[in-house]
DNA sequence: TATGCGTGGCA
DNA sequence: TTGCCAAGCAT
């Protein structure tokens, strides 16, 4: 009895050889060219994409859109670049300014964290927001995505920039899901690299223009696949939507957290001009206990300052 | 790797 | 009304 091994049933491997689910070498070029001209049309007329805006310009947005939509950060976004147009100047500043200034943008570490940058930009790199990777991701609150982003964006580098758009966008083009993994997956990054185009130009509007096929299109809850450029070769579609099948998304809750009373909190020394007491502090959460460990929370994150026996402030130093 | 960290709009 | 979602990072 003969025993046909598997490999001697399949056909020769294409040339290249490239993993199962992924589009070939020309279907990625045709890719590029769709999803990249569509954004040469449809991209938002956004500040932050102006030349004018400059590499701080970018990096400055980079940090208030982690988490934070798009409508809420414009404002925010032009007072800040208008008082603070270069590193050295929030650098100058102490990061109380920063928190105020942030407003109620939310997860105001990330104020305290441009902050921090914008020093270290200002000591390190003689004020001029770095254009290498490594460098980028040695800067408080920096991380793999801003990174990438600021490269890229700021200025004209190749990377790969998986943000939750555009894993969102290749989990269903590609992978043919509903929704990217909870977490990041290395399958994800290497999938990302494959697809990110070899020269420098086409590769930094690529990464730009993925990111807004997915916050435009191809949007969590109701994408519009009349609308979208590469709707014929969409995986997800063409399988016909199937619906996401893993565990539910956990929400995070928020009400009754100490998450909400921090954001109460802070609320009261944004809106003071100079040191508050402890009274005014305690009127916005009846729980004592509650109330105390969110407000040593702050100050360990140094989000407050302690002044004197019952009184803070936003941070000085 | 899972969790904590703000805020507000929308279905 | 409640839950989901919005260009993540640090620990």
């Amino acid at each position: 009895m003969t025993v046909i091994r598997a490999s001697a049933a399949v056909p020769a491997q294409p040339s290249p050889a490239r993993p199962p689910g992924g589009p070939s070498a020309a279907g990625t070029a045709a890719l590029h060219r769709e999803v990249n001209a569509w954004f040469s049309v449809a991209a938002r007329d956004l500040p932050w994409r102006r030349p004018e805006a400059g590499a701080w310009g970018v990096m400055v947005s980079e940090f208030m859109l982690q988490q934070t939509p798009v409508a809420r950060v414009l404002p925010v976004y032009a007072q800040w670049l208008a008082r603070w147009p270069r590193p050295a100047d929030l650098a100058a500043e102490p990061p109380g300014e920063a928190v105020r200034a942030w407003g109620r943008l939310g997860y105001p570490r990330r104020a305290l964290r441009l902050h921090a940058a914008a020093a270290a930009i200002t000591e390190r790199h003689g004020g001029e927001v770095p254009d290498d990777h490594e460098a980028l991701l040695a800067l408080p609150g920096v991380g793999e995505y801003t990174a990438a982003a600021v490269a890229s964006f700021a200025h004209g580098r190749r990377h790969a920039v998986l943000d939750t758009n555009v894993r969102r966008v290749f989990a269903r083009v590609v992978t043919g899901e509903q929704y990217p993994p909870t977490a990041t997956t290395a399958a994800e990054r290497r999938l990302a690299a494959r697809l990110l185009p070899a020269d420098e130009a086409t590769a930094a509007t690529w990464a730009a223009a993925t990111m807004e096929l997915g916050a435009l299109v191809c949007t969590a809850r109701s994408p519009e696949c009349g609308r979208c450029p590469v709707a014929d070769r969409c995986a997800w579609r063409l399988a016909g939507f199937p619906a996401h099948d893993g565990p539910p998304r956990r929400g995070q809750s928020y009400a009754g957290t100490d998450r909400q009373v921090r954001g109460k909190l802070l609320a009261v020394l944004r809106d003071t001009d100079g040191p508050v007491e402890r009274a005014a502090l305690e009127a916005v959460w009846d729980e004592p206990v509650q109330r105390e460990r969110a407000l040593d929370g702050l100050v360990a994150d140094g989000l407050v300052e302690p002044v004197a026996q019952g009184v803070y402030r936003l941070p000085m130093s």
